[in-house]
DNA sequence: AGTCAGGCAACGC
DNA sequence: GCGTTGCCTGAC
């Protein structure tokens, strides 16, 4: 199957952008890289979609096929110039601008709040490897199956399916004692026991946190993973072992707990999620 | 074989 | 409050 040029059609964006660099961030797990036409990019279900195609070049130019344009800029956070996101950083932080000069092209993406928080939940004391394992087995057992360029890809399963799989067929994929979470956490979305929708709408990030920290298996860090990935709550700053590694270290915090989450949410400011991207980045390779 | 990994909840003090 | 412990699994 030729796929000539012309399919292909270009997604604008201001400032930097790294496919390759965003998809192994640590945020989404489920993308394939592929060749398509004998052109090398990534694939992957955006939310309840069908798969998108998405390739960078050398230049930095990305492109997808129409009439994807939209959806994809959209996904990959790519409707906002990385300059504006910088703009709200502390001034003088000479650890951030070391981080974002490593890893500058790091956007967060907008991935649906639902399959963010679900996989965020079988997160726990897993390796992006585990996550991205557990996170495609669940799709294609539970998910809505699409095909393209010969390849299955899966959507992630919707709240209703995880529920009425059953814990013990979650475990089957290899989640451990994560399945009772999961499971959990399914039964209280598909029986209106918590409202995603309510949480996304609410402006406050301590109240949106709040709400899902109600959630069995559900702590200050997945809570602010699933606030930031999937609600677009940039205030929102997780801190897991790289991130608690780096404040010590490098800013030599010695708090733990709330007083280093109030500390860098206050130090951070409104984008302190998105500063943590690149921080994240920055101590995964470099510590 | 043992350790460890991108947490959380339940418990003890 | 604050520190400990058990929990499933796969990779080294």
């Amino acid at each position: 199957m030729a796929t000539p040029d012309g399919m292909l059609v270009e997604v604008p964006f201001d400032g930097d952008f790294s496919l390759g660099d965003t998809l192994k961030s640590g945020q989404i797990f489920h993308w394939e890289a592929i060749t398509f036409g004998g052109i090398d990019g990534y694939a992957g279900c955006i939310g309840d979609g069908p798969p998108a195609f998405v390739t960078q070049d050398a230049s930095g130019v990305v492109r997808t096929l129409a009439p994807d344009a939209g959806r994809v800029g959209r996904y990959f956070g790519l409707d906002h110039s990385s300059a504006s996101v910088r703009a709200a950083f502390p001034a003088n932080d000479p650890v951030l601008a070391e981080a974002i000069a490593f890893c500058s092209g790091i956007r967060v993406a907008r991935q649906p709040l639902w399959e963010c928080l679900a996989t965020f939940i079988t997160s726990s004391l897993k390796q992006v490897a585990h996550i991205r394992a557990m996170s495609l087995t669940l799709r294609s057992r539970f998910g809505e199956r699409h095909e393209f360029a010969g390849h299955h890809f899966h959507a992630y399963p919707t709240p209703e399916a995880l529920a009425a799989a059953g814990e013990a067929a979650l475990r089957e994929c290899g989640l451990g004692y994560r399945a009772k979470s999961l499971h959990l956490a399914a039964l209280a979305v598909s029986t209106g026991a918590i409202d995603l929708a309510a949480v996304e709408a609410e402006p406050s990030l301590a109240r949106a946190r709040e709400q899902l920290l109600a959630l069995h298996g559900v702590g200050d860090k997945i809570a602010n993973c699933a606030l930031l990935f999937g609600a677009g709550h940039w205030d929102a700053f997780p801190i897991d072992v790289w991130i608690e590694r780096i404040l010590r270290d490098l800013y030599r915090k010695r708090v733990k707990g709330a007083k280093l989450q109030a500390w860098a949410e206050k130090h951070f400011g409104p984008h302190a999620g998105y500063a943590q991207q690149y921080l994240f980045h920055f101590a995964r390779k470099t510590l």
